[in-house]
RNA sequence: CGGGGCGUGGCUCAGCCUGGUUCAGAGCGCUUGGUUCGGGACCAAGAGGUCGGCGGUUCGAAUCCGCCCGCCCCGACCA
């Protein structure tokens, strides 16, 4: 990708109204773009870090053996009527009433709706456990949206459902999704804490939250509640056990906020100057960078790295703008590209390509045509594909 | 939802208290030309704003008053 062909609007100054840093920075780097109090437009590069983190989520939960699926977002309120939730939920489920004067929400959480599917499709112990799960966008009409896109409105989280036979079940897939969940925040390049929490409107009698580390104050990353039989007895999710009599599944939900891992990387990733993205989440892995962009042979060069880089399906962006070398290094600072291959004094003296490394603040200087194989190497040794 | 604050070019803000030739400004960004080019360059010339909206007071309102809208902070709340 070239800078000029690319969006990604960088800025020196963050919104006054940006408090934490997660924020400031992900606003400078042309990350996100604010269109509503806590609603937020993901801008090209924000949306691949998105779906980077989705990605591994995705990956870490199938290993788990979960299943994923879509559900709607859009949800008719007597399914929350049934579980005796619509009033427990209050103003913060957005609701709107259709053309039909049915009532409908937006779904804030999506238990009633997999409740629902479960029990007409489930009838037997043989189908049981499963785990379904969804990445998909929630709604949720906080009272006080707020550090950025720490707590929105609209928001995409990861939710997933566990049904088993009995509590013994129930615990074995809880300890999965653990399991899972700790894979998850570690490539995703956080630090992070478990702790007890309070299960809240979501019910059931165990929940354990997966905080991060940062400055912002909110994050909770991460929840998982064991349910117990609070929904499965209230909508009758039921099977027929080995001795032909009815019981109710044994649930548990998890929940990830997608969106909010995003925010928590950043929180827990950067520097004075900018961001630095762990290489499994960052929006592009090398940024070629011509220090003078109308020198011929510095333009030359940038463009072969890029051609090469780009054949070798490493995803590469090219500073190919107008502009001094302080103004591009600054913007590779703030937007926290893991690698940067500068073309600039040391390739017009001795041809040489060099490579920094932004986590470590250290230079490599290699020869320019060797120069995308050494990163070729580098991305195979430290690449997404591994665990941090 | 209670309390507080803010709203002036794309962004950050000054001006408002004390209404009127310092009233529509600055920096950043943007455009054009030139010189630059290893850590957000410089010079010159430009473009860009119904001062959030509506109403009121006044000879005169960005400035004072009222209502509305939007946004932020603290709290309560919160997978």
């Amino acid at each position: 990708m070239r800078w000029t062909r690319y969006f990604m609007p960088t800025s020196k100054e963050a919104p006054k109204d940006a408090e934490t840093i997660s924020h400031k920075l992900m606003f400078r780097a042309g990350l996100v773009d604010k269109t509503s109090s806590g609603v937020y437009t993901y801008l090209p590069a924000g949306y691949k870090v998105l779906r980077k983190v989705e990605g591994i989520v995705r990956d870490e939960m199938n290993k788990a053996g979960a299943v994923e699926l879509l559900m709607p977002a859009l949800q008719p309120a007597s399914l929350w009527k049934e579980s005796g939730r619509l009033e427990k939920m209050g103003d913060e489920m957005i609701r709107f009433t259709d053309r039909h004067k049915r009532l409908m929400v937006f779904g804030p959480t999506h238990e009633e709706v997999i409740t629902d599917i479960v029990r007409r499709y489930i009838n037997s112990w043989k189908q049981l456990p499963v785990t379904l799960y969804q990445i998909q966008t929630k709604f949720r009409d906080e009272m006080r949206p707020r550090f950025g896109i720490v707590r929105a409105r609209e928001f995409l989280m990861k939710d997933a459902y566990s049904f088993d036979l009995d509590e013994k079940g129930l615990d074995e897939t809880y300890l999965r999704m653990k399991e899972a969940y700790k894979n998850i925040f570690t490539r995703s390049g956080l630090v992070f804490s478990i702790q007890q929490a309070d299960s809240g409107v979501i019910g059931g009698k165990f929940s354990e939250e997966f905080v991060a580390e940062g400055e912002c104050p909110e994050l909770e990353v991460g929840h998982l509640f064991k349910l117990g039989k609070e929904y499965s007895e209230a909508m009758k999710a039921v099977f027929v056990n080995r001795e032909g009599k009815e019981q109710p599944a044994v649930m548990g939900c998890y929940g990830i906020g997608v969106s909010r891992i995003v925010a928590a990387a950043v929180e827990g990733n950067y520097d004075e100057k900018g961001i630095i993205w762990p290489l499994s989440i960052a929006p592009f892995s090398v940024l070629v960078i011509p220090v003078k962009a109308d020198d011929p042979a510095l333009r030359e060069a940038a463009d072969k790295i890029y051609g090469a880089l780009t054949k070798n399906n490493v995803e590469v962006l090219l500073d190919d703008r107008e502009g001094s070398a302080g103004f591009k290094f600054s913007d590779a600072d703030l937007t926290g590209i893991p690698l940067w291959v500068v073309i600039g004094k040391k390739f017009t003296e001795n041809g040489k390509a060099e490579i920094k490394i932004r986590r470590e603040n250290r230079f490599v200087e290699v020869e320019i045509d060797n120069a995308a194989k050494w990163i070729s190497d580098y991305l195979k040794e430290h690449g997404q594909g591994k665990r941090e």
